[in-house]
DNA sequence: CAAGAATCCTGTCAGC
DNA sequence: TGCTGACAGGATTCTT
């Protein structure tokens, strides 16, 4: 959202183009139409979607999905990136690409002042880096939940914005067992996991978030907290806590509702 | 109702 | 070299 920000923020779109409309959900028929010739007035971000406002009244809702990305880059001489379904140029000679292989990205329009009311907003849960997001909200949102602490954390209702990847850190940094029950963290472990997962937000998105296969930021730097990961990716590679301790095996890979979790048996209990 | 599986789609990589 | 299967930053929708 930072880099849209800053070559987007003030500038009037002389061009819009959806060179194909069947994202994870059809795009909008007349997007092309809001966007051209409308001023960007502000961008906001919620949970993982991002929100662009324009001078009439409407907001563009932006999900990245998995494997989408922003391009920003001069005009000119610029040859279209495959997959760049979306592509947006402004009055000073910057160019947009929405650039997504797989699709489940998706843009939509919802009139600014119900913003929050659009489908996919209205039920999430707090922003994880809000002081709203405070122990006793996330002792209440997993009270009674019989899940493990890995899903509820993934679900979105329960706190926004948190990731696979983000997931699996902050647990490690917790010391809880992802399979763990979730009504069981509330007390001593949600009191540690709270502030791990604000310092784990807080140091990925400094470091421009995780580069794994082909996530850039927007200037098409990659991001490099991938390399401050201590668990995600790293299994059979020694816990960075335990390390040569002979009752570690490691770093654990399991499947999680269909995804991988990565985690210490003896640091994460 | 809650929880887990299936689903959308393309690309890459390991193994044979 | 080429094929097959597993897996990948997500989250809705379907099934149990």
């Amino acid at each position: 959202m930072r880099g849209l920000q800053l070559r987007l923020e003030g500038r009037i779109l002389r061009r819009a183009f959806a060179r194909r409309p069947d994202m994870r959900w059809p795009l909008p028929p007349e997007l092309a139409a809001t966007l051209t010739g409308a001023r960007v007035t502000s961008f906001r971000r919620r949970a993982k979607y991002i929100l662009m406002r324009l001078d009439s009244g409407w907001s563009v809702l932006i999900h990245l999905g998995m494997s989408g990305r922003m391009l920003v880059e001069p005009v000119g001489r610029n040859e279209i990136t495959l997959h760049e379904h979306i592509e947006l140029e402004t009055d000073d000679g910057w160019r947009v690409g929405f650039v997504d292989p797989r699709r489940f990205g998706s843009v939509d329009l919802i009139e600014t002042a119900r913003e929050d009311q659009h489908k996919l907003l209205a039920g999430l849960g707090p922003e994880p880096l809000d002081d709203a997001f405070s122990v006793a909200v996330l002792d209440a949102a997993l009270a009674g939940k019989k899940t493990p602490i890995k899903a509820a954390l993934l679900d979105q209702k329960i706190v926004a914005g948190l990731g696979n990847i983000y997931v699996c850190e902050a647990l490690y940094r917790a010391g809880i067992s992802p399979v763990r029950h979730a009504h069981t963290v509330p007390g001593v472990r949600s009191k540690r996991l709270l502030p791990a997962i604000k310092q784990t937000l807080t140091e990925a998105i400094a470091a421009g978030g995780s580069s794994l296969r082909d996530y850039v930021q927007t200037n098409g730097e990659l991001g490099y907290f991938q390399h401050a990961w201590k668990v995600y990716g790293r299994e059979g590679e020694p816990c960075p806590t335990c390390q040569s301790d002979d009752s570690c095996d490691g770093v654990r890979r399991i499947v999680q509702s269909g995804r991988s979790t990565f985690y210490c048996a003896r640091n994460q209990r």
